[in-house]
DNA sequence: AGCATACTCCGTACGCCGCACGGAGTCATA
DNA sequence: TATGACTCCGTGCGGCGTACGGAGTATGCT
């Protein structure tokens, strides 16, 4: 479980913005700062790059968790003190965003996928699905990460799908808060089931074996009877998870397109 | 931001599972252990309770989020040292697994409530919403938290509620899970918007009156067409939170009940 | 009555964490 | 050649969760 302050502290909007969008945005040379295609400065040339950081400290989330990720071994992993990396971030916060921008820029468009909006919009809540269970830190990453430019990308590339339904702008954007909103939520679920059987080493089918029992005894048709008659007639069974996200995915696209079809 | 160890330890199962379940179990006297409604036993008796650090745990969280709830700031609140509650609770994991099922406690039930089915699953939909904009830490805590008595109550009355839909069990608990996903997912950022609030002092929407033209340099027609458009339409304009909720809650019933009065 | 025992309480200490600060070294520029 | 902006990073601070073990306390047994 995880936990990571934030909060309070004012942390440089601006800043982070900036960084975030190195090389994004307007050509500016005069203020190149914190990037790595920059106007050369003065001190000695950098022996790290913003990238670089970035990469370790996905590898390090990847194998460990959010939580296990510390600027200390990011450092190590890159074989620099630890103070180094905030020449290049200001603070963890930061570099997290970072992370999450630099995942999004490996995802590919939705847009261009082939078939109508509803494939395509399915590829992308597919896509998204896959890379939360890539990085399962995504996840513990909560808080407004400043939106940045891969991100950005791709959530266009989603309106640019879900633009073909012809629905209004206003429910294009509803739609696809929907759909995000309601893949990171599944992504959790399935997430907390593999970090249990990650826990305590069994699968979750033999866990439930195991202590399915202990549990049964709790759950009887007197204390919570609709729970007990899903339990018997298998609903719980692990119909993998793929399966039970895409019911539900296909259950918001049959939404969504009765908008289009019915009145309007 | 958040973050919290956990992953790896293999972390008592079995005894996390008394406590959530503690006075809900099988009528067993003999292992009456950590409850406050158990026989007498031996030692000293008993200063605190579970409950009662459960509820001052919820409080700093409720106040400072899940980032600034110590065990040391639990312990001073409550007037002991912060080591005693470890005589109470084996870990900090298990407070919060402790602490969500206190929340769900005070949830009504939906299946109770006037109304269809589904009438009554988007009370469900909605009254976890406001738990979730009440307590935001409940979004934070990710990782299987194993399954209190509270909150198995509230799901299996939603499970009766989803229950006249006629669905085969197994598309009941899926649908279950779909609104639960979307809900957790419309409350993150539903909370990172708050949140962005609180840091900048200022409102979202004067947040994006300083900073949207600087964001908007970057967002042009040739970069993100699809975000411009919507953005120049005004369909990210603060409309508000509970509007989208709505509007995406009403379309995954809407596919739900493509499947009760489709084929089938 | 008296003692063993099981229990509560909690001070101390350890090993982590993010990061503020400031000194030392490096190099483009004036 | 000297300036001063820049990178690198050791040290240290205040916070965290919690292991350990000792001291005090109430019960049950003889």
């Amino acid at each position: 479980m995880i936990v990571m302050r934030d909060e309070e502290g004012p942390r440089d909007l601006e800043r982070s913005m900036r960084l975030l969008w190195r090389a994004h945005g307007e050509p500016d040379p005069a203020e190149a700062t914190e990037s790595g295609a920059a106007v050369r400065r003065r001190g000695p040339k950098p022996a790290l790059s913003v990238e670089q950081i970035v990469l370790a400290a996905i590898e390090i989330a990847d194998a460990e968790g959010l939580g296990g990720l510390s600027m200390r071994k990011v450092a190590e992993r890159l074989g620099v003190g630890t103070m180094s990396l905030y020449t290049y971030v200001p603070a963890k916060a930061e570099l997290v965003s970072l992370m999450l921008d630099a995942v999004d820029a490996r995802g590919s468009l939705p847009h261009t996928v082939e078939g109508g909006w509803r494939e395509q919009t399915a590829a992308w809540a597919r896509e998204d699905w896959l890379l939360y269970q890539r990085h399962e830190w995504m996840l513990q990453a909560s808080g407004r990460q400043p939106l940045g430019p891969n991100t950005m990308r791709r959530f266009d590339s989603a309106l640019r799908a879900l633009r073909e339904t012809g629905l209004p702008q206003h429910e294009l954007v509803a739609a696809a808060d929907v759909i995000d909103s309601y893949t990171r939520g599944m992504a959790v679920r399935a997430a907390e089931s593999r970090q249990l059987e990650r826990r305590t080493g069994t699968s979750e089918q033999a866990w439930w074996d195991e202590h399915g029992p202990q549990l049964g005894a709790r759950i009887s048709e007197a204390t919570y009877p609709a729970v007990y008659l899903a339990w018997q007639s298998g609903a719980f069974d692990s119909d993998n998870d793929i399966d039970s996200f895409e019911y539900g995915l296909q259950r918001i696209l049959d939404g969504i397109e009765g908008r289009v079809t019915g009145e309007d």
